[in-house]
DNA sequence: AGCTACGTAGCAAGCGCTTTCTATAGGGTA
DNA sequence: TACCCTATAGAAAGCGCTTGCTACGTAGCT
């Protein structure tokens, strides 16, 4: 019923082996015999099995991409640069497409090592991990055990915007995250805010402490007491930034700024100040993280660190594909740019 | 060196057929032998070959999804619901995990084609289209060769957001976008607006030619005369809202409304009047199209049509899976809400 | 002319799994 | 007790492709 590499075989009146290897171009066919293949194929509209072709050449082109939640533009424009990088060959050359596998992990560990464990099972060419890392003893040792057999078998993986995982040589490419979130909160210190709440993202994982800490290292350094009434928790989404600014308020009506976790959340806490009838940046100063596209677009203009998703995706990509070297160490940091805008300003004298 | 389901089968001393027979849950094994069985599984931390299942069994569980632009949250909603979706049984038992192999077109015509023989490559067992289509005849019939050949081949196809293929009986889930633009513009004609410009998205695409043709249906039901003048094409971004309105406003200062072709481009066109000193919504209205997340940040609050991209989606995955009847005809039609916001008003007196 | 060597093509052995068909052991029934 | 049926396990034949090795012809060389 359905045509295989023996039937186009058959009409080209050669060997299998022949199409295969015209096919794959390694090997050498002569042009005339090639043609009469490559003919055969058009002619019976022959397209190779995947899977027999995987089992028996024991590789596969699918590259896993994981992310905590594809319908946010942070790890959709990160999946799209991995995307866009994983064509090609290796060296170069032009064929062997690949296809991405984008796993949805909506930040659950055990969704996360399930993922890993089908793409294991797909025997996955290579795996990007993205986005922050839950700090959970017993999943980061899951995570790393899974890794390791990953990398037995021959999947490269690399870490994309998550720090490296212990006991595992897997490439990573880490943002700056402390420091970023340190250069935000030393802006609104130099504006002259004292009083500044932070909305921080969801506790036990890397991306949330790490901005948490940079911002507190700015306090410290400008020996300004951190407030513990003045942090809040939530998820990295638009109502926990709401909620999160009105519980703020409630608490404490004279704070000046409000560094959020990242836009997102950024723009929650904006719609709850307006809502609340303060004036930004005139009443409260807010700023946020990642610069996702539609920052520049609020209004007032967010303050942010821009991360460069796109550019750490493709580099992530081209470490996957081997046509770009590891990092020495294994581990490179990607600084975040700090984008001063319209948000931000000095407090009220 | 890697674990085979002959080791498995060596350990927990019984036939190979039977390890398969465990692993797959169909066909009665007794009890006692399944948990030897999963006992050496789990002792030797076997993971089972997906190609080699997939060859044997002539099925994959891979399902592909076909996007324009997946860091676009527009496409991400719908990926993200789809995937959510394809998990588990087609008759509703656990197991069986699916993986998304998500495919950015780019817009592409010849991505598209490009993926979907890909997809048809790895045998996967569905397919979801996403996105308006191109209406080059060619590519037209390009697809719908393609997708007779997955239909043929056992893969099922499904179009989200997307008008039915001639040629062919995969289901469809269009949206409405010509009602939608109908609605749209007629809000804006009921508030008293007569100039209305109309920034479109790319030409020779079946989202853009709908919105744009309810836009004139609403003039023309209303006796209002559609300038030529006042309609520009160009991507679906950000910029293109941007350029268009300045070019919009060099050509006819008067004009009292712009409808863009879906949010992304209405944000575009609100920071352009915005960077001319015009107020929104009293010197210019705005609306723009799909109701992202991001729209209701918008200052002010951006009038535009919700299209249900989750629910969209969802249904999508579900009839990709069987899980859900194919909708009479084979083509369902979901309609946009008119979501009246702040970005719309009544022209100045 | 005789030999080497290279350029091509074919043979055949798997890759690791699924599944049909067959075999065997009990248990139930007459 | 003899027989049949059911429940469960195994044997073995592929699934469609890749690739190491072998075979062959011809061109280049002495």
């Amino acid at each position: 019923m359905t045509v295989t590499l023996a039937d186009v075989a058959a009409r080209a009146q050669v060997s299998p082996a022949t199409v295969s290897r015209v096919l794959n171009g390694n090997y050498p066919v002569a042009a005339k015999t090639r043609e009469r293949v490559l003919r055969a194929v058009d002619e019976l509209d022959y397209v190779l099995n995947g899977p027999a072709s995987a089992l028996a050449a024991a590789t596969s082109d699918l590259v896993g991409i994981l992310v905590n939640d594809i319908a946010d533009p942070f790890f959709g424009i990160m999946a799209g640069a991995v995307q866009s990088e994983i064509g090609g060959q290796p060296d170069g050359r032009a064929g062997g497409e690949r296809l991405a596998v984008v796993c949805n992990t909506g930040g659950s560990p055990e969704r996360e090592i399930t993922y890993l464990t089908l793409l294991q099972r797909q025997r996955a060419a290579a795996v990007v991990l993205t986005g922050g890392a839950v700090e959970n003893p017993a999943h980061v040792e899951a995570v790393s055990a899974k890794l390791r057999r990953l990398a037995d078998a021959g999947t490269r993986v690399v870490l994309c915007g998550r720090p490296p995982v212990p006991g595992t040589d897997a490439v990573a490419i880490t943002f700056d995250n402390r420091g970023g979130g340190q250069r935000l909160t030393e802006h609104l210190i130099a504006l002259g805010h004292r009083r500044i709440a932070y909305i921080a993202g969801p506790e036990e994982r890397t991306t949330t402490r790490h901005r948490l800490e940079g911002h507190r290292d700015a306090l410290a350094a400008h020996g300004i007491e951190d407030d513990p009434r003045l942090t809040v928790h939530g998820p990295y989404d638009r109502r926990s930034g709401y909620d999160a600014t009105l519980e703020l308020l409630r608490r404490d009506r004279s704070l000046t700024a409000i560094v959020a976790a990242n836009d997102t959340v950024a723009l929650g806490a904006c719609a709850a100040l307006r809502d609340e009838g303060l004036r930004i940046p005139d009443d409260v100063s807010v700023a946020g993280f990642d610069d996702l596209p539609f920052s520049i677009d609020a209004v007032p203009a967010l303050t942010t660190v821009r991360l460069p998703l796109a550019a750490a995706g493709a580099r992530a990509g081209r470490i996957a594909m081997g046509r770009e070297e590891r990092p020495p160490g294994g581990i490179a940091t990607v600084q975040g740019e700090l984008m001063v805008r319209g948000s931000t300003a000095a407090p009220r004298g």
